[in-house]
DNA sequence: GTCTATATTGTGATAGAC
DNA sequence: GTCTATCACAATATAGAC
């Protein structure tokens, strides 16, 4: 009698990995850091705890790449969304296109910038990185703060207009935003002003003199 | 014999109490609230375990009290800082005055509002008192949003100008500020352009025209 | 009211079958 | 590669002396 054919013990993998990631990524979101177990991750990713160990070697690992994987898509931000003043669109327009990007943006950093802020490990595993890519919310202050200078340089906003403070005042009102927003839920985002107002605001003032 | 004179068994209350809450809102606001234990806290306090459990009833009890503590100056926040413009001080100085009380406050506010987001069970018993007392980083664009409107009245800032909209920016460069530095620490809070540079931005833009 | 010592719970991690 | 069952340990919480 010939050997049973040979196959692979146990079930093949069908993204167990990928289901452990998002399981923690969602409950982290939801219910943030405090209380989190390999147990009740486990039970929403429908896994066992040991695949976890076998994934990633335990807690903090899990943690670690949940956070590299939640930071990856911001390394991109910049470049897509904008560039230079072109000089096509109103300068009304760019801005409000970048702010409802910027606080995207901040809806999905959010949760795990603070996993990293909740947990001093954390932290210091993540802080030389964060440094080294640069990553934070000075980037989008930046990006705005490029896209304002060149419209400036062509005339577009008040020449006397600081760029860089009038970003942060932007940047930050998205923040705000999304912060408030990650903390009080959509409820009672309307103890805020809109997005629009503020852009309102902003080019409002922008307009050269 | 008489009996000894009777006295108080233990060592008498010596504001052990309040070591234990300086002591977690120190820990908290240094390390996160991941891996917070209550040996930790007894240590740092100088104080017993069990102390905890008789003064709070156990954990969870403690850390809402950290938290009530924590929130009861930011209920100040308003009139105090700023009123109605009586045209007295310059716009600009006003400004700059209430965005640094701002960030001050959103230094003293953020561990203790992320505590309550990292841990569902304190979200959701704070929920209610959060809304009740109209606790959040809204109360000042509120504040900063009146003033505004009054020095609008007052013919001291543009009559277009959205002023719940600027309000929304300038808080949100305040808090985007202190937020950063508690992520990232002082070192970095340089990629940021100062508060000074974002009230000037606004306040040049504000300008009657 | 505060302590020391102990009990209880439940977590992260492992061993071994399949 | 994934599971079930179990372990070792750390954390919260309690009991009782003083």
């Amino acid at each position: 009698m010939p050997d049973q054919p040979p196959r692979k013990r146990g079930r093949p993998s069908e993204g167990v990995r990928e289901a452990i990631l998002t399981a923690t990524l969602e409950l982290i979101a939801s219910a943030g850091l405090a209380n989190l177990t390999t147990k009740e991750i486990a039970a929403r990713a429908r896994v066992s705890e040991a695949s976890i160990h076998y994934h990633f070697g335990g807690k903090t690992g899990l943690l670690q790449a949940v956070i590299l994987d939640g930071l990856e898509p911001l390394k991109k931000l910049g470049g897509e969304v904008a560039g230079d003043d072109t000089g096509e669109r109103p300068v009304g327009d760019v801005l409000l296109a970048i702010a409802r990007t910027l606080e995207g943006f901040f809806d999905r950093a959010l949760p795990v910038l603070e996993t990293i802020q909740a947990d001093a490990r954390l932290r210091a595993s993540f802080s030389k990185r964060l440094a080294a890519d640069d990553l934070g919310p000075h980037r989008g202050v930046e990006l705005v703060g490029n896209y304002l200078k060149s419209a400036q340089e062509n005339g577009r906003i008040d020449g006397k207009t600081d760029t860089a403070g009038a970003a942060l005042g932007l940047v930050g009102a998205c923040f705000l935003r999304a912060w408030q927003r990650h903390l009080m839920g959509r409820r009672r985002q309307q103890k805020l002003p809109s997005l629009e107002q503020a852009v309102a605001a902003l080019t409002a003032q922008l307009a050269p003199r």
